[in-house]
Parts: structure tokens; C-alpha cells; sequence
DNA sequence: AATGAATGAGGTTTCATTCAT
DNA sequence: TATGAATGAAACCTCATTCAT
């Protein structure tokens, strides 16, 4: 990489940084183009050479920070010795509350975006050089583990959802409760949940 | 009331439902105050009088739509003959889903705020008038139901972000499946979601 | 005075001294009509049935208290033993700097207009029920001590310019000195112009 | 100076002088923004970009202004072949007073502001290419003409302000005579003063 | 005489965007 | 590529004034 890519890209990122300071200490609305500039220190026209606008620096960096969040926690199964997709999918989970809890500004900020339809690329713009897609890691996630079956997809949505939806609540409001003591309230909901899933569906199976 | 109070009541009503109106359509960032009054068809200096500023009477609206809605629905269960907690917690939930989805403005609105703040009467500011609130609304039906135990509100605050966030995304994006398909699952996850709480809780009982 | 007349001076008065407080306190350009009746208790309207507006209420105010003050100081300088003009106009002068030293947002607010305007009556508009007029009292102090002159009025005017603008700027700011410390230096000024106006005027005598 | 810093140079010195001219035609509370940045050409935006508000550029323009007359004059005593403290210092008012008679604008403008304060280098914002400040001129002046003494600046606040006030009143108003009728009996006065601080100070000397 | 809700002109201020350098 | 002065539309908000009650 030459000289001049290499200032690029320096000035690229201390926008992206800017703005995601900017974005979860004050709010996207009360964040302007001006103060990411002057914080990130490169000039106002600078800011019209990499994003159209305000909007579309937000969009890249949820993506960006999604997708960096569930690749970690995809790393971080991969080099335990678990095996079995119940126990992998109860650590991953684990991984991302808890880190969830350790950097509430970027709960706040990827906020209830960490939900459906992140995991189905949903998003147009993707920073360019992002990694693998969460979705293909979870899909890679269950094939190492053995785990197939119908419905599987329903059943990461409702999970997913009850999650991402809860800790939403109980980290940051610590309403009803803190995430901790809630935790095995939880797990063992997520655990009937995916019995719900594996026993023959609902208007399958013979319900008498 | 006499006619100097009709007439304000008038003003205040028609600030109201514009507001509500243009913030379902266009959305809370690209509506002005200037197009509120306009299209309510009063004067700049009377929003001011009622409201401190575009997010003060959001507020006041969802508060507002959200109880409307869940007494809307307390009421519709009250008219069944149905006895018994769960057939009647689904009734509600079938009734508001249904609501939600006929009504996707409303859904986007309030969206996700369908949630477990609401419950708990954490608004500060209410529509002076505002009926009774929707915690003891479900408290009622509770006790109506012969329904208590422990882990009561624990339970509810599962079900109600489960709901919400699913509905979210199958009523708007019919991601990952239109509402409808996706019923039969949640009602079969919330039934096991309602057993797990009924069990010996986590921790607590002989899990051998 | 009918019961009707009592409760129109008390509304006029509560506007009179609320409004001298709020323009003491934060300054004519920041003080509104508004804050005004709110803190006087009365309504809008009725401020328009006394005063044109936020001006006209000054002036009057301006009038009135300026010459409240120096009806003060002339009583106090009747009630004395003191005989001939000078001991006289040094007790005058005492009194008024003393009550401006203990009272600065009066100082503030009738400021520089301690000037000649005030003594010959530039004023139009009047409170109604003013006293007698601040530049006849000095007549007739002069008159009382058998003080007569030509020249008389430049003298006065010479010497109210002088305490005025220094004292402004000693009590208010104590610059360049407090007003207690200055004081001797002005007196002692103040003979010397007294002498400049007895001895033969400028280009009237011989001065060789 | 590049093209561009020429060209911000320009804009700014546009605003000064739209400003100028308006505050000294209607007044500052009748002057507003638009008023300015409509007359001077440029957009309101440019406005915020060098001046605060309204009263940002009035408080820089005193400033400019007063100092821009005071050094005149000293230039002009300079170009005299007067020497001693008291034919310069005639010299000196002689010329402010005659400027301001002849621009009553500019005396309404600086007003009474034409006092000790600006002496003292009060004005925490100068422009940024203001020239010496007035009180070293003065205390140039002084020196050069040999003149040293205690009690000098007493002696300089007192005649100052006996100056700016009398003027005020005489060049504006013709209160109570026009200035040109005044000035005889002002500069009497003056000489008084110069003595009244030469003989042995107040309470110092005998006094007998 | 007194009220105070309603007005809306008119002020201030912001900020995304452009473009000459 | 990078700059940042300039723009000006468009937002916000205030407040003197009116007038029906």
C-alpha cells in the first residue's frame, strides 16, 4: 500500500471512530457532520469523498460493529473444546451479553438492530472489507456441530429476537432486573424454546 | 367545559393527530414542527404552548397510542367467556397482533416500545387524561384469571419482548415469514416459555 | 378611594415594582412582558391597559425613581442645620452617592441618566402623581441659602455631569478607585469648578 | 495575503461596516442580523462565522472605534510644535470633541462609553489588529511632555469623565447649550481640576 | 376592568453541501 | 486528494399584541 493509501485510509478511519464516539455519547441526531470533522481532524469536503452523508457512515459502522461482534464470538467457540450445537450456541450468547454489558454505548448503538435482519444481509452497504457474513458463521456454527434439521431458521429468529430484545432491557435499565440475575431465567426459556422447536410442530405432530 | 376550553381542546386534539399522522408517514426526522402546525391548522406560537419541543409531544403519543391500544384489547377479553390465564393472555396477544398488523403505522410508531418500560410506568409525562395503566391492566387480569405466582412479572417481561420483537420484524419486513405463518411457533415457544416458568425455577429444583 | 380604584393601583404597582426588579436584575433587553405579569400575578392584558409597552414602563419608572431619590436627599438636607449653598450642595451629593453605594442596581438602572435631561424636564411622560420636579428643588435650594448667580445652571450642570459619570464608574466598578477613597479628590474638584464659575467666566475678565 | 485571505478580509470588513452604519442610523435593538448581512452582501451563515452575535460585533466595534479616534488625535498633537501637559492635552480633547461634534453618530455610538474603562484596557476582545491601546498613548503623551506626578490617573479619570458626559450632552442634545458655548466655561473647569490635583491633595496639605 | 389563549411576523441559529483553490 | 470559506434554505423559537369572553 503506498504513502497515499496509507493517509487515506488513516483519514477514512478517523472518521469511522469519530463518529462512533460521537455517535453513542450524543446521539446520531445531535451529532453533526461538522463536529465528526473537527474531532477527526481532516476537512469538511473530506467527509463528502467517503459517505453521502450522515446516515450513510451509521449504516456502515452497525454493520461493521455487528458483524466484528459475531465474528469474535464465532472465534471465541471455535477455540473451546465444546461440542454439540446447545452448548457452542449457550456460549456465543454468553460471549455477546457479555460483552454487551462491558460497552453499553455500543449496545445502545447497534441497539435492537441486533436482530433478523442483520443476519439475512439485509444491509445494502457493507464496509468493503468486511469479513465473512454472521449469518454463513452461524449456518457454519451448526453444520461443525452436527445440528440440522427443519425449522432451524424460526427457530434462530425467535432465539435471537428474545435475546437481543431482553438484554436490551436488562443492561441497560437493569429493568425488571440486572442481565446477570435474569441470565438463567433466560437459558432455561432459550432451552424450552428449542424443545418447542425439535418436538413435531405445531399442527404436525398428533397434539391429543 | 365552556367554549374557551372546547376550543382548546380542539387545538391541542388537532396538534395531536397531525403529529401522529406526519410521524407515521414521513417519519420523526423529516417532520417540522412548521408542517405540524400548518397542516393542523394552527399558529407556530400555539405548538409551543402545549408542547416544549417535536420529541416532547412523540412522547406524549406513544404513551398515549400504546395504553389506548392495550385497554383496547383488555376490554375485547373481557367481552369473551373465556376463563383461565393462558387463553386469555393469548386472546390479548392475538388481539393486539392483529391490531399491530392492520395498522402498520401504528406498529412502526410505537414499535419497539412495545416493550417492558411501558409496562412499568416508567413515562414520567402521560396524557393528562390518560386511563388507567396497562401494568395494572394485566395485573387484573391475572388475579381475574386466579393466575399468581412468583416469577410472575419475570415471565410477562419474557413473553412481552418476545412478542414485540418478533412482530417487529414479520409484521414489517415479513422477515423471516409473514405474522401469520410464523404464529403457530411463537404461540408454541410462548407455551413452553410458560411451562419453564411454571417449573421448579433454574437453580432451584433437582435438575438430575 | 372606591374599593374598584385600590385593586387598579395594587395590579398598577405590582407591575411597577416587578418589573424595576426584573430590569435591575436582567436587564431591560432580556426582560420580557411576559416575565413581567407572570411574576406580577396579573394578566397579559392588563398591561397593555396601563403601559404602550416594555419602554414606556421604563421611562416612567426611570422618571419616578430618580426623582424619588433626589426628593430624598432634599428632605434630608432641610432637616439639617446647615446654611449656604456649598455645605449644602456637599450634603446633597453625599446623600445621593451614599444611597447609589448601597443600592447599585438602582445606580444601574437610572445610570447615566443622572444627567442635565433629567433636571430640565426632557422627560414627557410622567408617572401622574409625581412629586414636585427635581430641577426645582435645586432652585429652591439655592434660593433657600441665597445662592444667586449668573452662570448658575452651567455650574450645576457641570458639576452633575462630573458626580455622575465618576461615580458610575467608582461604585459600580471601583475604577480606578472605590467611591469612599475617590470622594475627596472629587469634593475637592468640585470647589475648584465652584471657584471657576465665581471668578470672571471665560473670556470675561482679564486674565493676564 | 493569498486570494482567499484577502477575500474573508473583505467579507469581514463588510460586516463591520454594515454594522457600524446601521447600529449609528437605527439603533442596535432595531438592527437586526438579516438587516446586516443583507446590506454587507454576504450570507447569514458568514455572519456566525466571525462574530457570536449581535452584541459580539457592537462590543469589537467600540473598541475599534474609540481607539481608531484616540489615536488620531495623539498623532495629530504629534504634528504640533506644542509642548507641556497642558496645551497638549487641550490640544488632545480639542480634536476628540471637534470629530465627535462633527460625527454625532460616532458619539451616540461610543456613547458613554467614552470612558475610564477603555482606558484601562477593560475590553477583553480587541480586533485582532488593533493598534496601541489608548492609555499608553495618554501615558506617552505625558511622558514625552515631561509631566509626572501622584495622582495622575485621578486627575486623568476625572477630567475624562468630565469631558465625555458634558459632551454628550452639549454635542447631542445642545443641553443645556451647544458645545461651542460650553467649551470656554469646560475648559475653566478643567484648569480648576489640573490645579485642584497640583495643590497639595485633600487632607495632605494645609489647607488654612 | 380584567383575562389569557391565540396569533404569526420576525428574529436567531444551524448545518449539509458546494466549489474554487 | 484535500481543503475550509461561503452559502442559504430551513429549522427553531420568542414575544408583543390582539380580542373574545
Amino acid at each position: 500500500m503506498g504513502k497515499l493509501e496509507l493517509n487515506k485510509k488513516k483519514k477514512k478511519d478517523a472518521l469511522y471512530s469519530t463518529a462512533f464516539e460521537l455517535f453513542t455519547t450524543r446521539g446520531l441526531a445531535k451529532t453533526t457532520i461538522s463536529d465528526i470533522v473537527e474531532k477527526a481532524g481532516v476537512a469538511k469536503g473530506t467527509f463528502y469523498l467517503y459517505f453521502k452523508d450522515k446516515y450513510d457512515i451509521r449504516n456502515k459502522l452497525i454493520s461493521h460493529k455487528t458483524g466484528e461482534l459475531f465474528y469474535k464470538a464465532y472465534q471465541a467457540v471455535m477455540e473451546t473444546d465444546l461440542t454439540g450445537f446447545e452448548p457452542r450456541l449457550f456460549f456465543l450468547i454468553d460471549y455477546i451479553l457479555d460483552a454487551l454489558a462491558k460497552d453499553k454505548a455500543l449496545l445502545l448503538f447497534i441497539s435492537k438492530n441486533l436482530s433478523w435482519g442483520m443476519f439475512r444481509g439485509a444491509f445494502d452497504e457493507k464496509l468493503p472489507d468486511d469479513g465473512p457474513q454472521m449469518y454463513s458463521l452461524i449456518e457454519q456454527l451448526m453444520a461443525d456441530s452436527g445440528f440440522s434439521g427443519e425449522k432451524t431458521e424460526l427457530m434462530l429468529f425467535t432465539i435471537i429476537e428474545l435475546v437481543g430484545s431482553t438484554c436490551h432491557s436488562c443492561i441497560l435499565y437493569q429493568q425488571p432486573m440486572p442481565m446477570e440475575e435474569y441470565k438463567p431465567y433466560l437459558y432455561e426459556a432459550i432451552r424450552h424454546i428449542l424443545r418447542s422447536f425439535s418436538s413435531p410442530g405445531p399442527g404436525e405432530g398428533n397434539t391429543d
